[in-house]
Parts: C-alpha cells; sequence; structure tokens
DNA sequence: TAAAATAATTTACGCGCGTAAAGTTTTTTG
DNA sequence: CAAAAAACTTTACGCGCGTAAATTATTTTA
C-alpha cells in the first residue's frame, strides 16, 4: 500500500496522472469516465491511501448524498430492525444514511429536523411520532427537503407515505380468531401514539360490523413508549375486575401483547389456542421478540422488506427526478398471519 | 422571524453589525466573546434565521465537534438503550454524535471505522463486535482517532475501557442462588461473541469453587447474534435431554435467558422460585425486556447510568486533554441484584 | 484619568474540492 | 482515413468559513 500520505486531490492527480476534474468526476460517479481511466484511477487508489475530504465535497457540491433514517424510537426491536433494511438499502444505492431517533419526544424529533436540514441531504426517510409530532414543522421540513415517509402516516406530508394496510392486519386476525373461537375483543391504549392504531380499531368496528358481531373495546390509560408495562397493567386491570366478555384478545400491537402476556402470567391466567386455557391473545406487527413470549404470540406480520425496499425506491426515485413526484403516493402493504402458540 | 434569507456568515454579519471573526468566535464558542456582543449575537440570531453551514466549518477546523457511537447489534435493546444514554450525554456536552450499528458483522464494523475516519471526529465511543472484531484494523483506528471502547473490552485498545465487572455480576447471582436453593449450574454459547460471555463463565468456576460445590456448564451451539433462539433451543436440548445436574440455571445473559425461558414454557416446564417449580432460571444483563418474561426474569443489572456517563466522561477528558491518556483506564462498574420471579 | 489589558474590526489568505471554459488528445463514426 | 464526437487536460474561480496580523475601540486597573 501507500508511500507517502496524499493530503488532498491535487496530491493524487499528481501521483496518479490524473487530472484533478477528472478525478473529481470520477468520485462523483465512477461510470462517467471513461473505463480505461476508470481503471488507471482504481490502481492508483489501490497503490496510495486517498479518500476525498467529505466535508469539501459536500461544501461544494448542491446536493448531498446524505440521506436522514428518522424513527420515533429505536430502543424498540421493530424500528431497529426496519432502520436496518432502509439503512442497507441507502448504502447500497450508494447514498450515506445517518440514523436518529426521536426517542418518543417531540423536542427531539424537532431537533433531528434541525440538524438534518444542516446537513443538506438528499433526502429523507422518516417514520413520524404520530399524535406527538409537530405537524406544521415537519410540513415546513418536508418543504425544503425531499421526505418520505413510512411506517405512520401523516395526511398529505412528504412526497409519499410507504405503510402497513392496518385493515388487512386486522381483517387477517379477526377473521382467523373468529372462526376458529370466540370472536376477539380489543386491547388497546386510551390514547395511541401512532396513527396505525386508530386504523386498527377502525378495522376492528368495521370487521365485527361485516361479521354481524358486537365489538367490546378495552382501553388502557398509559403515556409515552413503554407499551409493555402498558399492556401488563391492562391485563392485571381486565382480568382481575373480571371485565372481559370474550375469551379472545386481540391486542392493537405486539408490543402491548407483549405485557398483556406477562399480566396474565403474573394472574395465572392461562394463554393458547389448545383447548383448556383460559384465553386466547393475539396481536399486530410481527415484533422480533413475539416468537418468544410465552406462549409464543399469534400476530400479523409486517412485510418489512417490501416497506423498506419501496421506502427507498420512492426516495431516490424522487431524488432523481429533480423536481416534486406528481401526486403523493400512498403504498400500503398487507399482512401476512403468523399462527402460533397464543391463539 | 426573519426578513430576508441569510446565505451565509458575511451576510449575517452585515445585519447584526458583528464583524466576520467576531461571529466565528461565537459560533465556537459562545463564551469565548465578550457577553455584551454575545447577546447582540443572540439577538440578531432571533431575528434572523442564520446556522454556519456544518461542511464549511468542519473543513476549516482542525478538530470536529463530532463524535461517533458505535455498537455491535443496535437490533439489541440493551444497546439501544445504552446508545441513547451516551448519545443524549454527548450532545449535553456539546458534541454532535452519531449513531452506528455493526449490525453483528466485522465487516459493517471495518466500513462504520472507515467512514468515521473520514469524518474526523474529535472522539469516538465504541463497543466493538469482541470475538469477531477485526483487531488489527481496530487498533490502527485507536491511533489515528480517540477512542474509548465501552461494554466489551479488547485488551490495550483504545484510551480506556468502561464496562461492567463481570465478577460482581456472577458472584451475586451464584451467591443469591446457592443461598436460596440448589447451587446453580451455567449455561452459555460455545462460542460467545462478546469477551464478557467468557469473564462470566470463569468468575462462575471461581464462586463455585470458593462455595466449595461442583460446576456444571452446558454450552450450546449456535452463530450469530439471534441469542434468544439459540437460548431457547439450548433449552429444548438440555430439559428433553434431562441432561441438567441441578434445578437452577444460570444464563450467561439474559437473552439467552429469554429464549430458555421459552423454551422451558414450551416444553411445560415450569420456572419460578417457588416451591413447586420445576426449574429457577437467572441470568445476567437486566435486558429491558426481562420484566416482561415468564416469568419475570431474576437477573443482576448494569449500571447503565455509571457506564454512559463514565464513558463519555473520559472521552471529553481524553479529547479536551489533547494528547494522549498517561494510561489506559480500565473502569468496571459493579451490577445491582434484581430479583423477580424467575429463580 | 491615563495606562494597560482585553475585545472587536479590518484585511487577507488558505482549506479541498466543484465546476466552467477553452484547448488538446483519444476514440468513434461513416 | 478524415471528420465528428467524446473524453481529458489546463487554467481559473468560487464556495463558506477558520484564522492570523495589524489596527482600532472598549473595558479594566491603578
Amino acid at each position: 500500500m501507500s508511500e507517502k500520505k496524499i493530503r488532498n486531490m491535487e496530491e493524487f492527480a499528481a501521483v496518479s496522472g490524473i487530472s484533478r476534474p477528472t478525478l473529481s468526476k470520477y468520485f462523483n460517479n465512477p461510470e462517467s469516465v471513461r473505463h480505461s481511466t476508470k481503471e488507471r484511477i482504481e490502481h492508483a487508489l489501490s497503490l496510495y491511501d486517498y479518500r476525498p475530504n467529505v466535508y469539501a465535497v459536500n461544501q461544494n457540491r448542491k446536493l448531498t448524498k446524505n440521506v436522514g433514517i428518522v424513527v420515533p424510537f429505536l430502543a424498540d426491536p421493530f424500528f431497529a430492525e426496519i432502520a436496518r433494511k432502509v439503512e442497507q438499502r441507502c448504502i447500497d444505492a450508494g447514498f450515506v444514511p445517518t440514523l436518529y431517533s426521536s426517542h418518543g419526544s417531540q423536542e427531539h424529533e424537532n431537533e433531528i429536523l434541525d440538524s438534518l436540514r444542516a446537513l443538506k441531504p438528499a433526502g429523507v426517510l422518516i417514520a413520524p411520532l404520530g399524535r406527538a409530532s409537530d405537524k406544521s414543522k415537519l410540513e415546513k421540513f418536508c418543504r425544503d427537503v425531499p421526505t418520505v415517509l413510512f411506517d405512520s402516516n401523516i395526511e398529505g406530508l412528504g412526497e409519499a407515505f410507504i405503510g402497513s394496510d392496518n385493515y388487512s392486519f386486522v381483517f387477517q386476525t379477526v377473521e382467523y380468531l373468529s372462526r376458529t373461537g370466540e370472536p376477539p375483543c380489543f386491547f388497546e391504549m386510551k390514547t395511541p401514539a401512532n396513527p396505525n392504531a386508530n386504523k386498527r380499531r377502525l378495522a376492528y368496528l368495521n370487521m365485527m360490523e361485516r361479521l354481524d358481531m358486537e365489538p367490546h373495546i378495552y382501553q388502557i390509560a398509559g403515556d409515552g413508549w413503554g407499551f409493555e408495562e402498558i399492556g401488563r397493567q391492562g391485563a392485571m386491570k381486565l382480568l382481575s375486575e373480571k371485565e372481559l366478555k370474550t375469551d379472545t384478545v386481540l391486542c392493537s400491537n405486539d408490543r402491548l401483547a407483549i405485557g398483556f402476556l406477562s399480566g396474565c402470567y403474573e394472574l395465572g391466567v392461562s394463554v393458547g389456542r389448545k383447548s383448556g386455557n383460559d384465553l386466547r391473545v393475539a396481536s399486530h406487527d410481527d415484533h422480533p421478540y413475539s416468537r418468544f413470549t410465552c406462549p409464543s404470540l399469534t400476530t400479523a406480520a409486517h412485510d418489512y422488506e417490501a416497506v423498506s425496499e419501496n421506502s427507498v425506491a420512492t426516495l431516490i426515485k424522487r431524488i432523481e427526478n429533480g423536481g416534486r413526484l406528481a401526486r403523493r403516493e400512498e403504498q400500503l402493504h398487507p399482512a401476512r398471519l403468523v399462527m402460533r402458540e397464543s391463539a
């Protein structure tokens, strides 16, 4: 490898025998130079250790290759997982992703938007907080920076929304549960952080009406993103007060269900689809841990791959298009029912 | 707010009536200018929307305010949680943290080191992969960039290591378990990703010898970072083959234990500290989900706060010190036993 | 209130690279 | 093989800011 330290593109031009403007073209897009020059450059790169100064590059280019990825709560493995997939696809597409977590607070989300703006990113992929988001600030941001929303929709914001078809989620779980046992009641937070929760509740009501069955919704108070604890307390409350009107509980999401199952266990309420159990519990999301609950959780799975792929593809289309997209796209991906032991 | 768009520091100097070099000083360190000028600048900032161009700033400053935070696996809530704390402390100290996950692979870790180098960071906080880390590459990196290791130690690398005292973890769990029931066997992966696992095994052996009891170690094969599944399969294997020589299992870490408990449940093996149960299971880490296992997991908790605080404090000390630290520090924080229902 | 110390201003250059324009070389085309 | 097209080189400027030096203004000290 290297003989002497290369300090800048000028010096690398000298040792490689390629002019600086051509090198600049190459580093911007290796395919934009003749194949023979590309090889000469890459040969020189193998001999000398040189990389263009990121800051100088980004200062002078009107548009950087940076992409911001923002999720509402990274300590939730669901978001960690989808962020990972999105991140990888950005890298594969030649962009430089940076990951941010709003940690569940509007203040953080706003600060992230501010720092992102300063990075002059080519585009941003954001799963907004939802209810807690500062809508007007987000809207202003979307006007300035090409932005694609994923997972959590805010009507009209950003170039596009790629998420899951909550109706498909609930349709499948309710259909399955009511076909194989008592129709489910619906368990959720009173003031959900996320718009998906509202869509799921409506889908539940809709499904129950279609099936000509009486809906029962149990809402439990609780703030913040500690869903498991809220779900656990919900179980304690509902089960100890014997309020449940059915032996089948459909949780709005897996994290609530994880807590709910934990509460059931504590109270000695047996959960499972086999006869002889007290309760069936199902949910939505296919959270990475739902395989390891006791019993393992029957749930409706996101199409992680499709959501991440389409989010990134849509953003890139928007970036390469230059101008705005003709109209705001909304892509909703259907669920896949994952049958396990809990229901 | 703003009347017209401010394009650069020159223009902001014009509208604010402060010279550009003084503004430059201010943005570098607001305390470095006279209090009255600071107020004039901040008044102007409230009227006009201006922020220095990050790229121009970082190109010209010898040292940026950037800090890299690298964890081996962000989809593990334990790392997500500690990363969040570390991140916040960096922000509070006036630095600009960027979060990276190695996603369990050496290739990723190496790529992260490369991009970090390009960012000319003031310092880096890294929890290395451990066994899978490219030691020589990491060592080279540590020579070029002020680096503090946390959670997972690699002997001699970086300016300092801040982590947990694995002996304290195992001491407390083994002491508690053997005092309240049968002495534990030790359950772990055959080829652990992390050096902490080795320390814990040695501590277990040491403790058992001190207590004059026979140690039993069960190792389960498995690659990658899907610890829960590995733990679950370990439980299936050990319990179905009735190999266990004691009714008390001490898992090397909580993620293994989460899987182990899941396996126990599947096999109908009852776990808990109450008499009448088949098995006691305990573990180490106090993973965010350990509260919600069935039964809830008795474990030894990290001092998250102390580890994150000291990691950042040590790095900043190193950065402000200018040169290297006199000698490599190693800070090991003791555990706190968290008694729950599983043991 | 004058001298000393501190802070701000003016002027000027440099960082590393993008990029435009004009000229030159290489490759492609007919 | 000549003409046209494409790719490259040379030259030169600009981006937004850090920062040094010399000068001027302000504050502190005695």
